[in-house]
DNA sequence: GCTTGAACCTGTAGTTACTACAGGGGGTAC
DNA sequence: GTACCCCCTGTAGTAACTACAGGTTCAAGC
């Protein structure tokens, strides 16, 4: 861990793969703590820094909502955090995706069967907008 | 189509399940035509409109974005619409619909895997942890 | 030493699809 | 007449960014 490890905004991006101002943003709501500063005002950035936004980029690639990472960085912080804590986080958030990979099941099943319904070509009937306007075989949920 | 069946935004919202705020947006941003209005200024919907906001309701229930119905009723409106062009949208939805639902299962894999890994309790070693910090088995997508 | 251009700084507005609120007017029942 | 609900308007808040305007600072080349 020496000085040249530390890098400024657009370098942590670049290595991240994360938006440049999205680093400002993850500052603004707290996520990532204001960094030291060049005498001009430039953000300076150690390794632990980056291997926190590492972190919270790949909680988000996992789905993770801001404020569940804002948990889940609060116990790292506080260094005495337990695995069944995390392991919570973690199969509480997994029951949301599966929630949400039901309800686009049935959302999929029906648009598929309402395609099905349809011929396509030229015809001025459509089954698709006789459903949508509720004279159709498909109601809404 | 008698007189009485013009009904007010209050009334509007309880029969159609719709928010009564939601309406009013719909109308600022052009899903809804502007209604006939009293004297001193309150909306009157005749059953055309209660048919239309049921077709937007029954789309925004279907995972259609705005900008879908947009089409869609403009589609309506023109009165010359061929069902082909309807199930065109439909099935680029459904592609999109399709897609967030295989999205999501990788993801749910993904956190599954991670959860299993951790044996909960109070270890202060947790690999869901490691995972996020890029230590884990468990790379970022 | 000077110039150029990229990189950085700040605050603010836009995105999607609503939802909620403040502050006021209208309608009706008692 | 007064209580109370409904309706009106404009605006701000939500999630998680992204983009922009307008202004410094840095580093390289001459």
């Amino acid at each position: 861990m020496t000085a040249s490890q530390v890098i400024k905004r657009g370098e942590l991006a670049r290595r991240s793969g994360c938006n440049l101002e999205t680093i400002r943003y993850y500052e603004n709501i707290g996520l990532l703590q204001p960094p030291e500063r060049t005498a001009s005002g430039h953000r300076l950035y150690p390794p632990g820094d980056q291997a926190r936004l590492g972190f919270i980029l790949r909680g988000r690639d996992l789905g993770f909502s801001i404020e569940e990472l804002k948990s889940l960085l609060s116990l790292v912080d506080s260094h005495h955090y337990s695995c069944g804590e995390v392991q919570d986080l973690t199969n509480n958030h997994l029951a949301s995706v599966r929630a949400k990979i039901d309800d686009l099941t049935r959302l999929e099943r029906t648009l598929a069967d309402v395609s099905a319904h349809c011929e396509g070509g030229d015809v001025p009937e459509c089954p698709i907008i006789d459903t949508l306007f509720g004279r159709g075989p498909v109601a809404r949920s």
